[in-house]
DNA sequence: CGGTTTTGACCCGCGC
DNA sequence: GCGCGGGTCAAAACCG
């Protein structure tokens, strides 16, 4: 899983409406009293693609997947029942005024819940890729609207297209160079 | 026309 | 056991 991923740099080119210092935003909020999970990531986060290897060192500092939270993911008939899948994830807050993140991937929206003691509502995306299930949730702040918090679940078990539709022209040029 | 979003209903775990 | 809150499904609407 790790060397088909470890393409991407430590900066996604594909962020065309972030600054990538907005990415470094991430605060200390009194999120407790607005998040419902215990494992969303407090203070700085250096952007780092979820699906790099470095970034498991994040991983390793978030407490792995409680059991309760993750009964949550039966679906309703015989299908995923009983998958005890611990997956990793990890979330930050980002300072956009933008809910949708361009992380590179392509998500499909298949739910909006609104949560508690949050006047906004959270919404869930999933991978479009057809053999990846990794999904995300989208929340904002409720004390600071202008904070969102994204929360990924799963890696990716395949490159990101758009980064490497923009990294193959500059992969073609080393090529190139290189002789290979 | 195919993919995505919207949205209400449904399911399930947990706390009381 | 029951109600609440959160996560997911799926049909309809929407859009390029």
């Amino acid at each position: 899983m790790e060397s088909s991923q470890g393409a991407a740099p430590a900066l996604s080119p594909s962020f065309p409406h972030l600054a990538p210092s907005s990415w470094s935003q991430c605060q200390q909020q009194d999120q407790s009293a607005s998040l419902p999970h215990p494992w969303v990531m407090s203070g700085v986060v250096d952007w780092n693609p979820p699906l790099l290897p470095s970034t498991m060192g994040l991983q390793q500092r978030l407490q792995p997947a409680p059991a309760a939270s993750e009964g949550k993911e039966k679906g309703r008939g015989a299908a995923g029942r009983n998958k005890k899948v611990i997956r990793p994830r990890f979330a930050f807050q980002t300072r956009s005024p933008n809910d949708i993140l361009d992380d590179g991937y392509r998500w499909r929206k298949y739910g909006q819940k609104a949560v508690k003691n949050s006047v906004h509502p959270r919404s869930y995306y999933r991978c479009t890729h057809h053999t990846c299930n990794v999904k995300k949730q989208v929340q904002r702040l409720s004390k600071d609207t202008s904070i969102v918090v994204t929360t990924y679940e799963g890696i990716h078990n395949h490159p990101c297209e758009k980064l490497m539709e923009a990294l193959s022209p500059l992969l073609k040029q080393i090529q190139f160079l290189t002789g290979f």
